[in-house]
DNA sequence: AACTACATCAATACTATTTCTTGACCCAGT
DNA sequence: ACTGGGTCAAGAAATAGTATTGATGTAGTT
């Protein structure tokens, strides 16, 4: 069992994440290690389900989730993935303290750390540096966030493939295709012709 | 997605469960109903992590869970399997309202019908003859968790496999034998022998 | 000193589940 | 009619999860 290895979490790569924006003090460590909890999600585990009103703003530190949608007729639609040093939660529902109509599971067993919508509050209040952190943060995925609609709305599944896999190669080979057309917005068999097509020209 | 099917819980196994003990009239029948709440959890996934209150008592409808600790050295020791009819909460936390120290995940994808702390008071209250059904179902786990210790105390492995075969005949072919290793508090070779030696005689 | 009741480690074998690919066929828009 | 897609079904391939076996070790009997 060795997902004792993976349960002492070192909280070492959110403070080097935040380090990395803006350095902190002492004290201000203290809280990031005093509000933020870490928790294990295994693979397939539901880290926020439609329905609920997302309460944890999540960075992962080790694993891979994705944030979907389940449409009308029952397909999903994958919005984000999100591997080590990033951060997902519904943004939406999360301020807004309304149920959440996505959903976010865990593609491998995953690490996160999590603070509580009340717990933020408080940060921001002890440490008002922190409403900068968060700002930068929210800013970054923001701007990932146009990139990757730009990205759909003006190419075609073979070029948004490529664009994936330069993008994102670290996860390339890391998730299952079928997750990575539902992200292109393909269905897997057309992917997996592209894929063939792409290893012939080479 | 056969899902659906799993999810549509009837309450009956539980009403069933209830009235074997003592029969319900009409309103009782209601709170049960209304306060129980269905939830599915798949194979692998937490039903509670150590570190979380326990907040929930859970009646399995079908699938199978364990309950475990995980020790200093990173090994785990089953506590206890329930599958359907079974109850199962870390009844210190439940009560208490303290982190528990101990998970139950699920062995398959397991159907509860669970009521939240709150709740069972609310039951508790509004009708009172759960008190007695809830002492009498807490009366039963006692004396199986009795009976499981004196057996772990006073036998050998070999002893308390063959002891185990016969009182869980529905789940020794259902569940791993990994499982039931760390079940008896043996490793998953020395079973493996024993099991090897048992078939050997007959 | 030998025997019993276990443990550990490493390698292998086996099984089940998940993922990927392919073929056959369809459809809508240039 | 060609291209850029989609659907459904079947098989193949890859991976993960389980079980077994051999070699070796150890603490506590006898």
């Amino acid at each position: 069992m060795n997902e004792e290895k993976i349960i002492q979490t070192q909280i070492e790569p959110l403070l080097g994440y935040f380090q990395n924006l803006i350095p902190l003090n002492k004290e201000e460590k203290q809280l990031v290690f005093d509000l933020f909890k870490p928790r294990l999600y295994r693979k397939r585990q539901y880290v926020l389900q439609s329905g609920d009103v997302c309460n944890q703003f999540n960075f992962i530190v080790r694993g891979c989730v994705r944030m979907y949608k389940v449409d009308d007729k029952g397909n999903t639609h994958i919005i984000q993935f999100a591997s080590e040093n990033w951060w997902l939660s519904d943004i939406g529902s999360f301020h807004e303290r309304t149920p959440s109509e996505l959903n976010i599971d865990a593609l491998e067993d995953t690490m996160v750390l999590q603070i509580s919508h009340d717990n933020l509050l408080s940060l921001y209040i002890q440490a008002p540096k922190f409403d900068r952190i968060f700002r930068v943060l929210i800013e970054n995925s923001f701007v990932s966030l146009q990139k990757r609609l730009l990205q759909n709305i003006s190419s075609s599944a073979e070029e948004r493939y490529l664009s994936f896999i330069e993008s994102y190669s670290h996860l390339a080979n890391r998730i299952p295709q079928t997750q990575i057309a539902s992200f292109l917005g393909i269905t897997p068999e057309f992917l997996s012709r592209l894929r063939n097509k792409q290893t012939k020209k080479s």
